[in-house]
DNA sequence: TTTT
DNA sequence: TTTT
């Protein structure tokens, strides 16, 4: 079974970061993601969707460190669905991408006006997945032994 | 901006099919997906999630023909998000897999005891794209012209 | 079956345009993707992989009015392979992406030494699927008619 | 950048499998995906692309033991390209795609006729990214732990 | 070289 | 609500 989230888009805001008991740590932002379309006066509309994202541990790091609002990032992940209930007992649903990967592709756009610009930009900085060193090794191998094929 | 959703996994249900007063049809149906995880005590867990998932137009004829509760299908679509009010005026929030592509990878496994089963079970069968048919034309017209390159 | 590439890189040439007999526009270009590993003796490294894509029509068109050299682009389409011989008569194989959709994420980088700027750089220009516009008409059904769910 | 390739498709043999000097397991195989169209007599054609498909360590362990002539499978993974020169000197390109996941969609069809059947068929066994386990404590902690949020 |  |  597949469930996986592809995302292009941009933060609407810079992340929550949270740190549980645990110390692991958690980080939530929204992404936009926009389409344009013809509507039927032929006008062009613009839908703007904004996705709910979890990541968990490095990543969340990696959000703290190198994620802004404005930042545009290529994102990765799972959709998830919660189920709980509000005050008044009815049933809700809360759904979030869970993000296994992310790049950013370029820094935030637009200017910062809280005077909080501290912190490197990292356009193109890498969020790899835990298997990416592994991947090198393999690169290793390939290029230092005998290819068996 | 890029939002895409791709999921392997069986329907819940029949697809709920409705035209509406336009003549435009639409299909909506529930797709799990499962993943399986060691727990800290080192069982085997299971977590499904369950993606509401609409098709329209073509999408949703086929969905009509081809799918069935336990189908298992890969789809390929965008995540989209509504907002509404419930009949208490608090906001409420939808998030719908909006498909734009599906297959069949098999047809459903368990027998359907209620005795319908006269429909073409069509495994494999195609809900192409809208642009697939240019796709072909594409293709022939690489096999047919020499390549400018 | 599915096929299906997603790639997010930077073109490392102007794409070639070509109109066939038939006039049917076809362009291709390269597009580069790197990735960084640590090598054994825990340097960093970059590995750099060139992608063969080509556009047909309308998406040709638009490659021609918004790739250059150097611009990073979003694309996804199809991974395929073509068999013919050399002069030799040696058997060759030529595999490519077939781009279904792309969308420029910026302009070009680097300057453009050749003094060939007049082209609109269109950051996040769309270069759509044909069945977007669709898609556009499906969302304004979806506001106009009570859903049917 | 990224570089992803999503393949659902049926091995047209059995794995070769290798492991190097260093103890490193690899496996080969590759995949076909086929795609129909309708050509311009408006005949259906089928069009089959045999992709070359390579995965290391548990991966290959997995393919040894998961995969077999004519499995279906889902995969996902990168596309690298080697160059390299035949006998002659001439420069030759070779394009694969390097898996880094893959789930069994059904086991292989057709009988093995070579009486060598002492194997799981294990339909739907998952052969998961390294991250998945992982995922899994995540899932446990959002469980145990008040989310932050 | 798979499969329907 | 699916499936193994």
């Amino acid at each position: 079974m597949i469930n996986k989230v592809t995302l292009v888009g941009r933060l609407g805001a810079d992340p929550e970061i949270r740190t549980l008991g645990s110390g692991v740590m958690v980080a939530k932002f929204s992404v936009a993601t926009s389409e344009s379309y013809k509507d039927r006066s032929g006008q062009w509309q613009e839908e703007t969707q904004w996705h709910d994202v979890v990541v968990w541990r490095n990543l969340a790091e990696r959000a703290q460190t190198y994620l802004r609002k404005g930042s545009m990032i290529y994102l990765d992940g799972k959709l998830t669905h919660r189920k709980w209930q509000d005050k008044d007992g009815n049933p809700r649903r809360t759904t979030e991408v869970v993000g296994a990967f992310f790049r950013v592709l370029d820094g935030k756009r637009d200017g910062n006006d809280d005077g909080n610009d501290d912190y490197a930009a990292a356009p193109e900085s890498p969020a790899e997945r835990t298997h990416t060193e592994r991947s090198g090794q393999d690169r290793q191998l390939e290029a230092e032994e005998d290819l068996p094929f």
